[in-house]
DNA sequence: CCATCCGCGCGTCAAGTACC
DNA sequence: GGTACTTGACGCGCGGATGG
């Protein structure tokens, strides 16, 4: 579970969720689609059913994790988007605090 | 209506990361 | 190293909003 960058403060909220911010990929499309081996293209491997079946397996878990992830991604954002509100609000009523003090500080000035 | 745009969620691939 | 998990990026389809 590594924290990194700017998640690594969790306040004014309470539990945010673990996300990673990572560096953007490379941007390729992807065109390139798996290849048999060109010894394979006219008879099935020995273990085609095998080969589909890992093959589907493994694209289920991913359709499932990638569901997953974004869950988690929305949760994140709203956090994030509390705290913020959570920060304006103190933010605000520490400028009325301010504000407060100076009256009182002018008005025993005089 | 209908065409277009926009936002959203989905499935998939590929690259990175964690764990053994 | 090999395997499983995580997540950014891409492309697609769908439904709602909107202007003509």
């Amino acid at each position: 579970m590594a924290v990194t960058g700017e998640e690594t403060e969790s306040a004014a909220t309470g539990d945010m969720p673990v996300y990673q911010l990572r560096s953007p990929g490379s941007g390729l499309a992807q065109t390139i689609v798996m290849l048999a081996s060109p010894g394979a293209m006219h008879s099935p491997p020995p273990h085609a059913e095998e080969v589909t079946r890992k093959r589907e397996v493994r694209l289920m878990k991913n359709r499932e994790a990638a569901r997953e992830c974004r869950r988690k991604k929305k949760e994140y954002v709203k956090c994030l988007e509390n705290r913020v509100a959570v920060l304006e609000n103190q933010n605000k009523t520490l400028i009325e605090e301010l504000k407060a003090l100076k009256d009182i500080y002018c008005h025993k000035a005089e």
